[in-house]
DNA sequence: AGCACGCCGACT
DNA sequence: GTCGGCGTGCTC
């Protein structure tokens, strides 16, 4: 028999190495095994593909053992990993890094600890009847000895022997189904009537596909129906549907139908950990088949989440967040992506960088399943692609209830400070109106895109501005510690009393966020009850859902804050809300601002309205005559996305272009310009025009090291795939030279 | 990514 | 005289 050799993928930024298959070892591919690598390493890895090609070096290393029993990966999967890589610009191990961090292992661990430290299931306590009263006769003799002097005992007992099922036996019921009391089960088990082991979580599915599926209006029906058509023709349908229109109760029809038919569903969303609203609706529905997920859960519950669905024969459910497309979802044959146009779908910060939503649209394609991309204001990107038929469309217009939407005022800040009608940060068409939805006893939300409370501190009198000494950024104060913070590095410094420039001792905290806001609030409104949603407060879920909570049952009159304020919740009772600084949003000179721009006004003025009567919303800018205002006061994503997409045609942008971005990082600031400018001279000469830069980003160092980016642009019809390869090429070579050995470069393919 | 191998400063 | 700093280079 000739020898066989095994493509194994490591999760490191490598490519597969390839180690000897033992001759008796059975192995498949897709399986997890456990290799040496280097001296003194040993990692999980993935094996691709069986050969028998023996590579090229002088000692081949054996697999050592294989370390699951279940195939971790199927097949589709694998081949999204592989297009993930290619098309990302990264390695399977890199994306093997992202999706199967329970592999990653810490290093220096010894080959025993490495096998020992297989999975170890979540357990939980179990009780159950002592196999000695399990019997009608001994049972009955207990129960007439405890009904008197231990009631409580008592109940106990009889709950557990209910749970058991109708005949007696010591099977073990889940601790927590139990109502009995702590100090009750140790009491019984201390006369030794129960028994009280951990057990592995239980994970049974149910198995009854009998819903209780929301009604949906007609409107709703005849847009589940064009969507469900449109699957026929087309593997990807975008649904278009204003904010409350009822999008949700869509994606719960198409679920039921998937899960009824034995095959398995995957809802993406944007933030999972603002969604334990949705989460708690689908699992009112759909039971024990919801399995949540996201990259912040604990490792173990990650794994345990993994394994049960490696294992699982299909009819599940998975809401995640981005990382969730990982999942081993054996019949995946439903991919809803909702709010698709969210940013966050996008990994931006590290490998693999990959967009959700394409992937999970390339997911779907890879296992013959459909997606659905639904949105109130769709990326210009799946709205091009619906337009020109690649995607089927649907629209749902009409909210519930024939709600209207809210009416929109532009409020000029310049006009209104020259009429000595601003006070601080607020015109007074804002304040006049907040103070009668006060009166009225309506709740008000207003958003400030900028979280903290000053984002620099500055000396007037010379200038001078609290800098970071690692990094080039302003240091933002952070009032309540007293002290300036980077936001890049961490570093921070005490707030000088005097400016160390001119020793000017009048320096001020300049620039407004959230914080601020909310301090100059109460001033203007003592009798209100104020408060703040932002990265700040809601620190983790629980804080986040107290200050959701209070605002919903109505303590919270005002409720501040930044993008979090748009997403998931319908509040009743808000007939306001004020946008207070609309510029930053208007003016930035990112081509996608207009599209960002636009989505998150609308998304904010959506939070306005109750179901009788129409809210109002309150823009504030400098800039009231701006186009695209005009577009947001009309709820016109037509007339938007016409302006944006001519525009994105002019200059070659997406959906008209395909973008990279290079990214080169060095400290030698000197060393990493002249590279930049020596590789952009030698990419134009293959590419010309479609290479621009290189450009200094907005923050330009971050802990001591320079950067510089270069962006290739290329237009459709030309390859972007074979443009990228020749990219990579160049980067390499250019990068191989002595001089620029210490300085990396990064990719950002359809960079966000 | 890690870890080894390899050449220059403050410690027993 | 050595311990250890982190700069390059390799890992089937």
């Amino acid at each position: 028999m000739a020898d066989r050799y095994a493509d194994i993928v490591l999760p490191l930024a490598r490519p597969a190495y390839t180690f000897a298959v033992p001759d008796r070892m059975d192995l498949a591919e897709g399986q997890a095994v456990v290799v040496q690598f280097g001296a003194r390493r040993y990692y999980t890895g993935i094996v691709w593909r069986i050969h028998d090609r023996r590579p090229d070096v002088g000692h081949v290393k054996p697999i050592l053992r294989i370390s699951s029993d279940v195939p971790l990966l199927t097949a589709p999967q694998r081949r999204l990993w592989e297009w993930i890589a290619a098309y990302y610009l990264c390695t399977p191990g890199e994306v093997m890094r992202f999706a199967l961090p329970q592999l990653v292992k810490p290093t220096g661990l010894s080959l025993e600890e490495l096998i020992a430290g297989t999975f170890r299931p979540r357990t939980e306590p179990y009780v159950s009847l002592d196999p000695g009263i399990v019997d009608e006769e001994a049972f009955d003799r207990t129960m007439a000895g405890l009904i008197r002097r231990a009631p409580r005992q008592h109940a106990a007992l009889l709950e557990i022997a209910a749970a058991g099922g109708e005949r007696l036996s010591d099977e073990a019921v889940p601790r927590r189904c139990l109502e009995a009391d702590a100090p009750t089960l140790a009491a019984l088990r201390k006369k030794g009537l129960i028994r009280i082991a951990e057990h592995e979580r239980s994970t049974e599915r149910r198995a009854d596909n009998r819903f209780r599926l929301p009604e949906l209006t007609p409107a709703q029906q005849r847009t589940l129906q064009r969507i469900v058509g449109d699957f026929d023709t087309h593997p990807t349908v975008l649904l278009q549907g204003v904010t409350g229109s009822g999008k949700t109760e869509i994606y719960i029809h198409l679920i039921a139908r998937t899960l009824a038919d034995g095959g398995d569903a995957l809802m993406l969303v944007p933030e999972i950990a603002l969604t334990s609203q949705l989460i708690a609706r689908l699992e009112r529905i759909f039971g024990s088949r919801v399995t949540a997920y996201h990259s912040k859960l604990p490792i173990r519950r990650r794994t345990e989440s993994f394994l049960r669905l490696a294992r699982s024969e299909g009819g599940e459910l998975v809401i995640g967040a981005r990382s969730a497309i990982f999942l081993p979802l054996k019949r995946l044959r439903l991919v809803i992506v909702d709010e698709e146009h969210e940013p966050g779908y996008k990994q931006s910060d590290s490998q693999p960088r990959y967009q959700a939503r394409d992937a999970a649209v390339m997911m779907a394609a890879l296992t013959g399943g459909h997606t659905l991309l639904g949105s109130a204001t769709p990326s210009l990107e799946s709205y091009a692609n619906a337009c020109s038929g690649k995607y089927g469309y649907a629209r749902l217009d009409e909210r519930y209830a024939d709600a209207r939407l809210p009416r929109i005022l532009v409020s000029d800040t310049l006009r209104a400070v020259k009429r000595g009608e601003r006070q601080t940060h607020f015109n007074r068409d804002l304040t006049e109106r907040m103070a009668a939805a006060l009166r009225r006893g309506e709740q008000i939300l207003l958003f400030q895109n900028r979280r903290g409370f000053a984002p620099y501190v500055e000396c007037p009198a010379c200038g001078w501005s609290a800098r970071c000494p690692h990094c080039n950024v302003t240091l933002t104060y952070h009032k309540r510690e007293g002290r300036l913070q980077c936001h890049y590095c961490g570093h921070t410094a005490p707030l000088p009393e005097y400016c160390p420039d001119c020793g000017g001792a009048d320096l001020r905290p300049a620039g407004f966020g959230t914080e601020k806001v909310e301090e100059e609030l109460a001033k203007l409104f003592p009798e209100a009850r104020i408060d703040r949603l932002d990265r700040d407060t809601a620190t983790s879920e629980s804080a986040y859902n107290a200050i959701i909570a209070r605002f919903e049952s109505g303590r919270t009159d005002i409720l501040v804050g930044t993008q979090m304020i748009a997403k998931g919740f319908d509040f009743e009772r808000v007939s306001l809300v004020g946008i207070l600084n609309a510029d930053n949003l208007l003016l930035n000179p990112d081509f996608r601002a207009a599209e960002r721009a636009f989505q998150l006004m609308t998304q904010v003025a959506g939070r306005a309205g109750r179901r009788d009567a129409a809210g109002e919303v309150v823009i504030q800018t400098s800039e009231p005559d701006h186009p695209l205002l005009r577009q947001v006061i009309d709820y016109d994503y037509d007339a938007m996305a016409r302006t944006q997409l001519a525009e994105r045609a002019a200059f070659g942008y997406p959906p008209y272009a395909r973008l990279t971005e290079t990214t080169l990082r060095g400290r030698d600031r000197q060393m990493l310009y002249e590279a930049a400018a020596a590789l952009a001279a030698e990419l134009r000469e293959r590419f010309g025009r479609r290479i621009m830069g290189p450009v200094a980003p907005p923050v330009d160092r971050i802990r001591e090291t320079y950067i510089v980016r270069l962006l290739l642009k290329v237009e459709p019809g030309a390859s972007a795939a074979r443009a990228r390869a020749i990219l990579c090429d160049v980067v390499r070579r250019h990068l191989a030279d002595p001089r620029f050995k210490s300085i990396t470069a990064s990719y950002n393919v359809d960079p966000q």
